[in-house]
DNA sequence: ACCCCAAGCTGACAATTGTCATACCAATAA
DNA sequence: TTATTGGTATGACAATTGTCAGCTTGGGGT
């Protein structure tokens, strides 16, 4: 079973890059730290599995997932992230992901989860399994989405509005309407609620 | 040498313990995923040496260094932490810590660095090392520091005021202090700063 | 050609937030 | 005793934010 592991945070990828390779039946033939390098691992090399991260700077582990999907590309790819938010689980299957793990984990089942990937199977984290798609839809436009990230980061209106070329007032509407979708009480709520269902 | 090793993350936790094991010369006496049960686990064992995360539930590893430096404890402390902020940084020495690494490191550093303290030396991330003590102070108070934490979750000012039993009036006093400070624009841009510095 | 809709915009108004000056009280320092 | 200071509170005012109704424009559908 030839793999390519991407994760941003050094440590923790040589750490398992170590295990992994400790196993008979796993050679890894490539490392990333950001989505960019990931893609252009697997294209190289094109491996049985991409084991990546999420958040990762420049391409998330999702953006690489829609990627390789639009690619037809053989390579199956196992999620493994901080973070069991229903928006991501969503996403990762929506992109064709076989699995979807937290780093909540025992390391020893990681190898476990990877052969059953490899045999056909699907391998989700058990806490995620049951509400796996009844999670509700993002409700949110790629407007809110955008206007939203930026209001999180504190910038005013008006900032926001010279960031994606928008007047002020259609800013404040933007944020009035995701406000009111996600049912916060100002515009720092409506971050955290978003960002915490996995939409942002 | 003895070591405690307290992660939360429960997958790094796994690898590092077991990469460790490995080292002839390194023995892993106990693990913790919390600041209390590592607290627990060093006066249990007084090992050579606590290796820890800074943020954890309950108690972090600035924490749990602090009070080993009250306890007198012979036990020396090194962090390990995703964050290179300056405030960490200082908050770690003044509680007496021997290392202070970043997660953004190989895997194959960690033992050297390990073996460095347990022969008395410091290690200190060379990132961090050059500015180590030139870090400015943290300019808040604790009120300033409470009211920030609780507006950077999307509370408004009234309810930061219930929760901490104070006027709204005075809540937005400490908010604006606070942005002074920190030169901020706002109060969402003031959380940004200090939690980007260390200092929440 | 006609209708509908989404993306943007504006204006008006209320609520919240940010700034400042001032005040009170208890503890501490001189 | 008499400042001084830190913590808390008010009130007043301006700026920003949140809500809402309504306007324009440029595609799609039919």
């Amino acid at each position: 079973m030839r793999i390519v592991l991407a994760e941003d945070q050094t440590l923790l990828r040589g750490a398992l890059v170590t295990l992994l390779k400790l196993e008979p039946d796993i050679e890894v033939v490539g490392e990333a730290s950001d989505g960019i390098q990931a893609l252009a691992q697997v294209r190289k090399w094109a491996p049985d599995i991409l084991l990546t991260d999420i958040e990762m700077p420049g391409l998330s582990g999702l953006d690489v997932a829609s990627q390789l999907k639009i690619d037809a590309s053989a390579t199956r790819v196992v999620i493994i992230t901080t973070f069991a938010r229903g928006g991501y689980l969503r996403r990762a299957l929506d992109a064709g992901v076989r699995g979807y793990l937290l780093k909540e984990m025992p390391v020893e089942k990681l190898a476990e989860a990877l052969r059953r990937v490899h045999a056909g199977a699907r391998a989700i984290a058990p806490e995620l399994a049951l509400d796996a798609w009844q999670v509700e839809a993002d409700p949110l436009t790629d407007r809110e989405r955008a206007v939203l990230r930026l209001a999180g980061e504190g910038l005013s209106t008006i900032d926001i509005g010279l960031q994606l070329h928008l007047s002020g007032g259609t800013v404040r509407n933007y944020l009035s309407e995701a406000i009111g979708k996600l049912q916060a009480s100002n515009r720092v709520d409506a971050y955290r609620l978003a960002r915490q269902r996995g939409w942002l």
